[in-house]
DNA sequence: TTGTCGATTGAG
DNA sequence: TCAATCGACAAT
């Protein structure tokens, strides 16, 4: 079988059974005519409706349509009014589940990774954070919905091999269902965040939570 | 229509 | 440790 079919199969089930399917995957970016590639190092999952700390927790809106689409789709959201972050869509039509890409290595096209990065970090933690592999990648709003899982695509991604061994964790920066150890890294990457609990605290019954 | 907050980052 | 900075969405 070939590997593009193994993560679409990995892909359709729930974002905490696709999630390790994409540490190791091949993540390729040929926008601006530039070929920048990453070696996903760090993922997090997402259980749609079913989750409080999902975009898609309220149910279907202008901005996470596409995440209640097919899998393999692209989403990317902008953040703290200055940050993109990707997501890769998975589970049935109808779920809204999602895995956001927290880092990778950035394995070609280095030099197109700078020039989208200015700053002094090492090429190690170059697309170290989701807002820094969205960046490297020069991905933005725009390019939500592209099919990630078609060769022809701009954006596209490929697993290597086998799912590759990996730790879990909790979620970083997020307020609600800290509980879960949704967080996937590769062992022993410089790229992999260190923890950091998020959001901000709150009065208690101020919000809704919601039940996982 | 208004106000609050965020799946982050980089500087101080 | 904290400011930057603005779109999405809930509350008026």
């Amino acid at each position: 079988m070939r590997a593009s079919e193994t993560i679409r199969q990995r892909l359709a089930g729930s974002a905490e059974s696709a999630a390790p399917a994409l540490l190791g995957a091949l993540l390729t970016s040929e926008l601006d005519g530039r070929l920048v590639q990453a070696r996903i190092t760090e993922v997090e999952a997402y259980e749609g409706e079913l989750d409080p700390a999902s975009h898609a927790f309220r149910g279907p809106t202008k901005r996470n349509q596409v995440m209640f689409g097919a899998a393999g789709r692209l989403y990317v959201y902008f953040v703290y009014g200055m940050h993109w972050c990707a997501n890769v869509v998975c589970g049935q039509p109808g779920t809204a589940a999602a895995v956001l890409l927290r880092a990778g290595e950035i394995v070609e096209g280095v030099q197109h990774a700078r020039e989208r990065t200015p700053s002094s970090i090492s090429t190690a933690k170059l697309a170290s954070g989701p807002a820094r592999l969205a960046r490297c990648l020069g991905l933005s709003g725009g390019h939500t919905g592209l099919d990630l899982l078609d060769p022809q695509s701009p954006v596209r991604i490929e697993a290597l091999g086998e799912p590759a061994a990996h730790l879990t964790g909790p979620r970083v920066g997020i307020a609600v269902a800290v509980e879960q150890p949704w967080r996937f890294w590769l062992p022993d990457e410089p790229s992999v965040s260190p923890f950091r609990p998020g959001g901000r605290m709150r009065p208690a019954g101020n919000r809704q939570t919601g039940q996982l």
